[in-house]
DNA sequence: GCAAATTAATGATTTATTCAAG
DNA sequence: CTTGAATAAATCATTAATTTGC
């Protein structure tokens, strides 16, 4: 992975377990100030560019909820199943129905918060930007301020050249600020299914 | 319109008329060079971003799309009312039947084409990046290189500060490239309705 | 005439879908 | 089949038209 003249990025182990802690952590729609705060971290373990990390947010944002509705709505049927089961005649109902379903019915309901905490003692940091103006909208990429990503030209040109962020005003706020994101997915995935 | 403290862009008439008639002329989806060049032009005559100009053609697009979609499904029920007309006895189609619908079945079929020679003769000119890597993505502003939009900061701070673009390499080719662009959107539509 | 109230347009975000590389 | 990249659709939010009662 991570080859020279690849099309498209191709994140490195470190790369990608980092960004998986990050999601787990609450960061999971990225303003374009953290945006470039990890990039610049995860350049220390490959190549990588801003743009990588914002698509990578936003696919893995849309796939964990896809896979959560998909869940649910396994979900929803076995309890169809189930209603439909008790209604049948008493009869019918003594092989075991139970096991067949997943082992828990919301497996993702606690875990966030624990990894949130466990998160701490994570090597890097990055910043958060203040609250942004009116303190509900947490501006994603297009924000009020833009990203810049330039390409490192095309492929095989260049091969030590990091993507380089625009803005050098970087100051460090402190870490994790997300409040209850995951309150909001669920109210989104209920929304739409 | 352009007042100084807005929370969003305003267009001057001056920048809607160019950019309706950019977009008339065949671009539709400008990549980030396009953007560039377009924001520089536009910005002689007002404030305006690069996101400014990305989202006014993702906007129009749309929008434009739409319009016509309803205005086919509006054709599509006038001929069925038609179908059911004629399947009528006889004895009821004395009425003029055909000047109740709108004038000509597809008044945009034949425009683009036409707008597009004439727009040649504007006066303002703006680049266009060479062939795409793959010459048939063309990609949009998230494309091979982005754009760099700094917001002139919380508004009312910078009154006369337009948007600079930060790439200077601007190699002019030459104008309205665009091939063949209706035909594509018409197979979009026909795709989703 | 002219504000307050409603509605229509449209700028800005977010989410879903699709394409394509590996 | 997974997933990075790109596009399109849906939605939110603010501004301009406009209607309405005075």
């Amino acid at each position: 992975m991570s080859r020279a003249g690849s099309s498209r990025w191709c994140p490195t182990p470190q790369q990608l377990m980092m960004l998986e802690e990050m999601y787990r952590s609450g960061i999971t729609n990225p303003n374009s100030t953290q945006i470039q705060h990890i990039t610049s971290q995860l350049s220390l373990y490959g190549k990588i560019e801003g743009k990588n990390v914002f698509y990578w947010f936003q696919n893995h944002k849309a796939r964990h909820r896809q896979k959560l509705r998909k869940k649910l709505t396994r979900q929803l049927q076995h309890h169809h199943q189930l209603l439909h089961y008790f209604d049948s005649p008493a009869a019918f109902r003594h092989h075991s129905y139970y096991n067949s379903g997943s082992p828990l019915l919301f497996p993702q309901a606690g875990i966030h918060h624990e990894a949130a905490k466990h998160s701490m003692n994570c090597t890097w940091k990055f910043n958060i930007p203040e609250r942004t103006d009116k303190n509900k909208g947490m501006m994603r990429t297009y924000g009020s301020d833009w990203l810049m990503m330039v390409d490192v030209g095309p492929p095989l040109s260049s091969p030590p050249c990091y993507s380089m962020i625009c803005r050098p005003p970087l100051k460090t706020l402190e870490l994790f600020p997300l409040s209850a994101s995951d309150l909001k997915e669920d109210t989104n995935i209920n929304k739409d299914s």
